[in-house]
RNA sequence: GGGAGUUUAGCUCAGCUGGGAGAGCAUCUGCCUUACAAGCAGAGGGUCACAGGUUCGAGCCCUGUAACUCCCACCA
């Protein structure tokens, strides 16, 4: 046994400890199949990220779960990783680019990677660098890159598996196109985001008649690319005019009025331009009417040459100058102002423009039925089950996902196209010739895959697939997934249904879903407000254990929550507690190397069986992923039974040098304490093992140590309830001198009276922390009032009465008012416990158990009423 | 337009399968009691959003209402 600095101190603490888990290869994990496995594979950040709150949340939870099982005898693995998240880095690399006065088109494609590359060497590894702040035990051996060699023939190898299969094609298709970006998005990174806007009424000339036809649009830039005119079919407003033309305004072309079910004649003039190549609905109007598309701008977001003489302009200023021109040129008729969701780009917040494009697709409907069959057959389960119906809900409405980027930094696409016969090779490698007519003319095609597409195999890719390896077998499927409710789309869907068709076997049982870390006001942290958090500063203030306990406590599974510094600060302190209740069980224990289990007394075994409870509890908690109860419970142990009532229990024990039972004290003290942090490492891994670094004897790290398990042996239930008693004279009388102003320091002299004689023996039992906690000068038990004046104040317990000789602050009267008081408030408890029990619905239907326990009360009431009425009856 | 969540003490939130309402912070009172003032002992404070229903019994289950929040969706 070492002694413990006087205070912790996380900052000198927590670097050592984790140099000695690393040293020691506590993280590291080979297949054992001796053991049971659990793996967690980590949710990669991205290469560009800092920590947040929300990876100190998520990881924090992984690593509870991780260390906990890994007490608990298994096998525990939790792989981490990081992401290339293409569309971030490659724009950080192309602004240091810009700050050297570089472009892509300088560099070249070669070159290009070369920096990006670069740039991940240096700047790839620092998130992972911060969550050993944070404490997590990760494999680090193991270590994954969305783009190492391995996840990179994984996803070589399903882009060519789903592309025989007919699942991924090619396609020209309405995509969104992000215009800052330059590149296609998925339907997943786009965010509608509701904006203020204009409605611009609009009359198109109808051919052949001196009539108009009044049309609203929130995007005029696009109407040179109009190419009809849509009503709904059963509009009588308008079926004189199904099958006329009008004229397009400023282009001065003649196009057809359709009729089309699409168009609600409720909204706005129930008239609709159609515009295929800028609209997706659009789109589908034009497929079924076979229409041309015309498309009007560029890749930039600038008008190309079919917008006439608005070419070259972007597409904002465009709108401004088309508009000018209906106004001056009459056809404009109102501008009215809304507000509507215009899609953005998740990234860049740059308004998507849909453009037709030739892009690279996986069609969906197939391969979302097996992602869908697993949860309903509860193979794939989702904590809080409410998640699962934001994933079905996405599944069900899912549409092929558009997986080809125009970026550079990234997986590139297996296909090869002949420059001789334009046939698509597609194949892992390079392929000499084309497979259909044998040129050699070859060029891979240019676009680079979406990360999520390599995300999306990162729990086999990261175990070997698609080699057949030794941990995929013995870790596949892993356990439990943890991440925020936000990327349930982006993520978790694609993970399923990758695995699904591939590994034919769900990635993960479990999805453990968290909310989001918000700000004391209950904003989003985000740059644009400045509220963030930086989690290393917290850790370097507060230490990293207050964090961790203080991110998963009190608040609901799944549900959002605020980050405040008071509540961080009563994390601290509970640290400090736990170490002044350690520090102060060790210099008690003094030069003692080994304690011995002698004499158990009743409060010893009291805590015991509490500490007993708790580890089945807390298991239990775990085992539903109810962390911070799990967490809350250890905590309200520590505290409140073990510190503020076992401690001060023993005190008088451990003061006596004489006493016979102090060394079953220190036994029960330390043993209990250990118990109790090891239930909490998982959530407060750095103090609690510097305790038990300093507690324990032997070498042992408190990691590997045996997570505690329910004995049969500290079952003691008997004093359980005998230690409750005792609680309840204590708190009585506390209350009492508390009432009447009776300071700690004067000690009065307590008689016990109860005419039960295993009463009498538990106070006589208890007497000597009961004497102390109740700060008598001396405890006196008796079968009756025998030598207690009348004037003494007492205090009615169950099976008791307690008398305190205080005269001189004794008021007969008040006295007598408040036992009165007393008398009334268990008055009707009787009357309650009376009324219920009478009831013949309760007693016929209620358990048993529970008729018994109100019983149980009842009997207890009557007799405390009795005791009041009889010191009732004493004062006369 | 769909779907979900929230509504509990002054504030922020717990409350796991229905069996007499809890924590932290804040407020008030008293304590430097030889581990801890980042502490100890005590106190006050809630018709658990509202209205019905099921049940012997509802903060918890069902129906409806209201307010707030979020997600999804092609109303130009």
């Amino acid at each position: 046994m070492k002694e413990l600095a006087k205070n912790f101190d996380p900052k000198t603490v927590e670097d050592r400890l984790y140099a000695m888990w690393m040293d020691k290869k506590y993280f590291h994990t080979e297949v054992d199949k001796s053991k049971k496995p659990y793996c967690i594979v980590m949710p990669p950040p991205n290469i560009t990220g800092q920590l947040h709150m929300g990876h100190a949340l998520d990881n924090t939870m992984q690593d509870i779960l991780i260390r906990w099982k890994r007490m608990a005898g298994y096998n525990a693995l939790w792989v981490p990783g990081i992401d290339h998240a293409s569309i971030s880095t490659e724009l950080k690399v192309v602004q240091k680019m810009a700050s050297e006065g570089l472009t892509k088109g300088d560099v070249g494609r070669e070159g290009f990677l070369e920096r990006a590359w670069a740039w991940k060497e240096e700047y790839g590894g620092i998130i992972l660098n911060q969550l050993r702040k944070l404490g997590c035990s990760c494999d680090w051996d193991r270590v994954r890159f969305t783009m190492d060699e391995g996840c990179s023939d994984a996803v070589l190898e399903v882009f060519c598996r789903l592309y025989e299969k007919g699942y991924i094609y090619r396609g020209e298709k309405i995509i969104n196109w992000c215009p800052e970006c330059q590149t296609t998005i998925s339907d997943a990174e786009v965010n509608h985001i509701e904006k203020q806007g204009h409605f611009y009424h609009i009359e198109y000339p109808i051919v052949g008649s001196d009539e108009k036809v009044r049309l609203a649009t929130t995007r005029p830039e696009t109407m040179m690319g109009d190419v009809a005119v849509a009503v709904h079919p059963d509009d009588e407003r308008y079926q004189h005019l199904i099958g006329k033309t009008c004229i397009l305004p400023l282009m001065n072309k003649e196009i057809p009025i359709i009729a089309d079910e699409y168009v609600d004649r409720e909204f706005g003039t129930g008239v609709v331009k159609i515009t295929p190549a800028h609209d997706p609905n659009d789109f589908e109007v034009g497929v079924r009417h076979n229409l041309p598309r015309i498309n009007v701008m560029n890749d930039d977001g600038t008008l190309n040459e079919n917008a006439g003489k608005f070419a070259g302009m972007d597409r904002m200023e465009a709108r401004k100058a088309v508009v000018t021109q209906l106004q001056e040129e009459g056809y404009l008729v109102e501008i009215e102002n809304i507000t509507h969701a215009v899609g953005c780009h998740e990234r860049c917040n740059a308004p998507i423009e849909p453009l037709i494009k030739l892009q690279w697709f996986v069609r969906m409907d197939e391969l979302a039925k097996p992602a869908m069959e697993v949860y309903e057959t509860q193979k794939l389960r989702f904590v809080p089950d409410r998640f699962g119906k934001v994933y079905m809900h996405w599944l069900e409405n899912i549409r092929d996902w558009c997986i080809s980027r125009q970026l550079w930094w990234g997986h590139r696409i297996p296909a090869y196209y002949c420059e001789d016969c334009g046939h698509i090779t597609v194949r892992k490698h390079t392929p000499e010739a084309c497979e259909k007519c044998g040129s050699k003319h070859l060029h891979q095609d240019e676009d680079t895959l979406d990360t999520w597409f390599s995300s999306a195999l990162w729990p086999f890719s990261t175990l070997g697939w698609p080699k057949q390896t030794e941990d995929l077998e013995y870790f596949y499927p892993t356990n439990t997934l943890i991440t925020g409710y936000d990327i349930i789309f982006f993520w978790v869907v694609r993970m399923v249904f990758s695995a699904m068709e591939n590994m034919h076997e769900i990635p993960f049982h479990d999805v453990l879903i968290h909310g989001l870390i918000r700000d004391d006001q209950g904003r989003k942290f985000s740059k644009s407000l400045g509220n963030g958090i930086d989690p290393l500063e917290v850790i370097a203030n507060y230490g990293a254990d207050p964090l961790r306990l203080m991110l998963i406590t009190g608040n609901a599974p799944g549900n959002d929550m605020r980050f405040y510094w008071e509540r961080l600060e009563n994390c601290r302190n509970f640290c400090n507690k736990i170490w002044n209740a350690s520090r102060f069980v060790m210099m008690n224990m003094e030069d003692k190397q080994e304690t011995k289990l002698l004499m158990l007394t009743s409060a010893d075994k009291w805590i015991l069986s509490k500490v007993n409870t708790l580890a089945k509890e807390v298991s239990e908690n775990l085992e539903h992923y109810e962390l911070g109860l799990a967490a809350q419970k250890v905590y309200d142990f520590l505290w409140d039974e073990y510190c503020d009532w076992y401690i001060e229990m023993v005190k008088p024990r451990l003061y006596n040098k004489e006493d016979t039972t102090r060394e079953a004290a220190l036994w029960t003290l330390k043993t209990v304490l250990i118990h109790a942090l090891k239930m909490l490492h998982p959530f407060m891994p750095y103090i609690t093992e510097e305790i038990f670094q300093h507690i324990q004897d032997e070498e042992e790290s408190i990691m590997i140590s045996d997570w505690p398990v329910y004995k049969e042996e500290w079952n003691y239930v008997e004093n359980e309830t005998e230690i409750d008693l005792m609680k309840e004279a204590v708190r009585n009388i506390r209350n009492i001198r508390a009432e009447m102003n009776v300071v700690p320091s004067k000690k009065v002299q307590v008689f016990v009276v109860s005419d039960k004689e295993d009463i009498r023996n538990i106070f006589e039992n208890s007497k000597v922390f009961f004497k102390t906690l109740s700060h008598a000068s001396e405890v006196t038990v008796q079968a009756d009032k025998t030598g207690i004046g009348e004037d003494a104040v007492s205090v009615v317990t169950t099976n008791a009465t307690i008398y305190m000789p205080l005269s001189d602050l004794v008021d007969i009267q008040k006295e007598k008012e408040r036992l009165q008081k007393e008398k009334e408030k268990m008055q009707k408890e009787v009357e309650r416990v009376e009324k219920k029990l009478a009831n013949q619905g309760f007693v016929a239907k209620a358990p048993q158990n529970v008729i018994e326990e109100e019983k149980a009360k009842g009997e207890k009431y009557r007799a405390t009423l009795a005791q009041i009425e009889e010191r009732l009856a004493q004062l006369g």
